[in-house]
DNA sequence: ACATGTGAACTGCTTCACAGCG
DNA sequence: CGCTGTGAAGCAGTTCACATGT
């Protein structure tokens, strides 16, 4: 398969979006402008993110809300449960394990981790939280698909070559600071940091 | 002065992060070579990156670490205090208020709101949590530069416009949600969801 | 000799425009 | 006729390669 660009990937996490709305409002049928509207782009955009992974649409028509819906799902990997482990028991740890959304589309938090003495052993919105020095020996059995890494950037690469190590293919980091993995691990990260200087720098440098 | 891309502004502020990791090392001079390979990018990504805003460095040598730190803090509009608000005070809010990052680079946190009565009034670290409806009232005098939205999805939009009728142009959102505003008021997004499905679709589809 | 600064070449994403099909 | 699906064109961001300055 040809490779899709990741602008393309978060597209469709849009589109479903929008399409789980229009499907719980009972309509039948999507063409790409309206998809296009509602996402900020085009419909060329929509159809042509859509090729890539066949043709879902009717000709004259447009596609069918519960067909393509299922599509996306199943083209994201969404049919299945994942099984994600929070490393780091700090304020954004705390904040994801009781976010819903992640339940909802399927992302199971099955462990809590941290090394402070003072929080392993204390309960945690249905979660025990573990000592750091079991990752190896729960992951082996476990086999979590997905890390969310919520340490302090001092920590965060050294910590992400641990869950490497046991296996896991998948990060999400929240540490402000630039990774290194292997090609054959996924990373994303959520950088905050980045995104006020972002800001900062459209206020600083407008007309 | 030519339009910036995105990419390039997010970059500059890794190369800030890597300079002043630099400076406190009281190293003198760096070249484009080792703040690519920190970066992740490459030489001529970081000189052409620089280029956009003068030549800052010495053929021959490099960059003065002191110098570039202060160039880029002065590009990315770091000099000043930046006065932030946070609409909504749920578990995500609460992380961002003590998170330290904020404050260090300057952006300070000059209010925090929510529409639930047991909420408002109650103190969070050394801020009063006020009533929403105050909001239009507060910006008024205080006029804040950015709004940091932690909403319910289904609040963000109506609130954003709140937002901006008020004056605010520029805001950092965490709602899953894909938001319209007037050209002349940046949105960035911090959405997990989005990052969380673009590892499920990594995960799903490789060879 | 060495590293910057920058046009030119390249790569890849987006937009266009239209043939194809219901 | 309307809307999809898709090659081709257009554009933006990245990489190359070398002239330039110290």
């Amino acid at each position: 398969m040809k490779r899709i660009a990741d602008s393309t990937v978060r597209r469709l996490s849009l589109y479903l979006r929008f399409l789980e709305d229009f499907e719980q409002r009972g309509l039948e049928t999507i063409s790409s402008d309206e998809l296009a509207q509602r996402g900020g782009t085009t419909s060329a955009q929509v159809r042509k993110d859509l090729s890539f992974f066949g043709s879902f649409g009717k000709r004259g028509l447009g596609y069918s809300v519960p067909e393509l819906s299922r599509r996306i799902r199943e083209i994201i990997g969404l049919g299945r449960e994942w099984r994600v482990i929070i490393v780091g028991a700090g304020k954004i740890g705390a904040a994801l394990a009781q976010y819903q959304g992640f339940a909802q589309r399927g992302f199971h938090i099955v462990a809590v981790y941290d090394s402070s003495p003072e929080k392993i052993g204390r309960s945690w919105n249905s979660q025990t939280i573990r000592d750091i020095r079991q990752l190896e020996h729960d992951t082996a059995r476990e086999k979590p698909d997905i890390a969310v890494l919520t340490v302090p950037s001092e920590a965060a690469q050294a910590m992400l070559d641990r869950i490497v190590k046991a296996g896991i293919k998948a990060v999400l980091n929240f540490a402000p600071v630039q990774l290194q993995a292997p090609p054959d691990v996924t990373v994303k990260s959520v950088n905050m940091a980045m995104e006020l200087e972002g800001l900062s720098f459209a206020l600083t440098n407008r007309d």
